[in-house]
DNA sequence: CGACGATTTGAATAGGATCAATGGGAGTGG
DNA sequence: CCACTCCCATTGATCCTATTCAAATCGTCG
């Protein structure tokens, strides 16, 4: 692993302040592996000893039931996944593909915990995350509980403009069949669901998104602080 | 606070085997609240400093967006909750109702870090804790993402029917209407979603429900070890 | 160019919500 | 003890949202 990367990595709030010994130990044993697009990483039902972090590309988290199947969150770098699984009990809830050429760092979770118990710092850090990490899945959780189709597109597109520098624009970051999948719907009702929009100032040229009335749009969706993450 | 009250706390997994010095540490300005029925005990945009111990009672996590309601989940003794609101940033995502009488201990959130760093097996027993919260909510995020409102109810008889000693029926331990909203569907769709499991042995008389033939019902529900909890 | 997959559009259907009305229990007060 | 009230639960009718199936269009890439 270069050193470049091993800074990208320790640029994480989750790592950074760490002592560079304790850096040293997490690293021991890790390694950084390159996947092509479309490749699944890993099943619902396998097990892990390893928290992953995604240096470059994109992961999906998806998960299957009853023939159908679902994007629970899109991971972009850079981030940890399967936090939680690999601190616990190391069963995986999700599966995992790339969706571009991807670089990931395998940590082994044991060298977390030992980390851990010698720096409570980082401790209190680890901790933070993972109630980051909850704290995400709740708020898609109501995402997806108390808003419609259309209310749910339009949250997005507001949280993206926002995030992309409040241009009054976006461009989409994934294959609109995957945000369908993610905003909860099928890839034809999120083409309706921009129509639905279109009134609203939204003005669709492929992936590139114009919000032309950013105040009527918002009227409709209502956006909350207690769901729309920043 | 009781001793036998202590001990009903000391008996969760989260703070059993702590040392009894460090038990007591953790409970220095806790303070055990008893509130009646239906009493909001706080809301989403609410700050928090406390952990939460449910002692006595039931309580209902819910969520509000866009003129709507959702239960979110329902918490029966002895359980935590709250907890990664408590040591993240103390900022609740959901609003706490008492449905029945309830007890509540409340555990200054500073506390927990404090013995914490004190007690690494707590630590790590609290990383656990908090694990298993999110994989929860995955759960449930699954559950409603990936099927449709019949599938959720025959899940739901079926764990309940499990949890309640596998005797083909189970009584449901919350009013219907609040099943519905866990549930996510309204009132009368879950009426008509019992009607529809009728043809697969499912008898309902009040609070009381016949599982009458298992298989039938399992055929249609599908349960998943990936979102059914135990 | 041709092939393949993504996207869009249309039509029909299904799942679920809303509105309205009725039935049923539990609790209250006479 | 009984009548009354209130809220929960159920049923019916209708509407709306979203899925499914089918087909056409668009783009990308070899």
């Amino acid at each position: 692993m270069r050193e470049s990367e091993k800074e990208i990595v320790r640029s994480l709030p989750l790592f950074s302040g760490m002592a560079p010994d304790h850096f040293e130990i997490m690293l021991k044993g890790s390694f950084l592996q390159k996947f092509p697009a479309t490749v699944v990483l890993f099943s619902e039902q396998d097990h892990t000893d390893f928290l992953h972090v995604l240096v470059d590309g994109q992961v999906e988290l998806f998960a299957n039931a009853n023939n159908r199947e679902g994007t629970m969150t899109l991971i972009k770098p850079v981030a940890t996944f399967v936090l939680a699984s690999a601190l616990a009990d190391g069963a995986y809830q999700l599966s995992a593909r790339t969706l571009q050429t991807s670089q990931i760092l395998m940590i082994p979770a044991e060298n977390i915990r030992e980390v851990m118990a010698l720096d409570s710092d980082f401790a209190q850090k680890t901790i933070v995350e993972l109630a980051e990490c909850y704290h995400g899945v709740v708020r898609a959780y109501k995402n997806i509980k108390l808003r419609t189709a259309v209310e749910r597109l339009a949250n997005y597109l507001l949280v993206q403009n926002r995030r992309q520098g409040d241009n009054d624009g976006l461009v989409l970051p994934v294959e609109k069949r995957t945000l369908a999948s993610m905003l909860g719907m099928t890839p034809e009702n999120l083409s309706r669901a921009f129509n639905t929009l279109k009134p609203y100032g939204v003005v669709i040229d492929g992936a590139e998104i114009s919000l032309n009335n950013l105040s009527d749009l918002e009227t409709l969706a209502k956006p909350s602080a207690h769901i729309d993450a920043n």
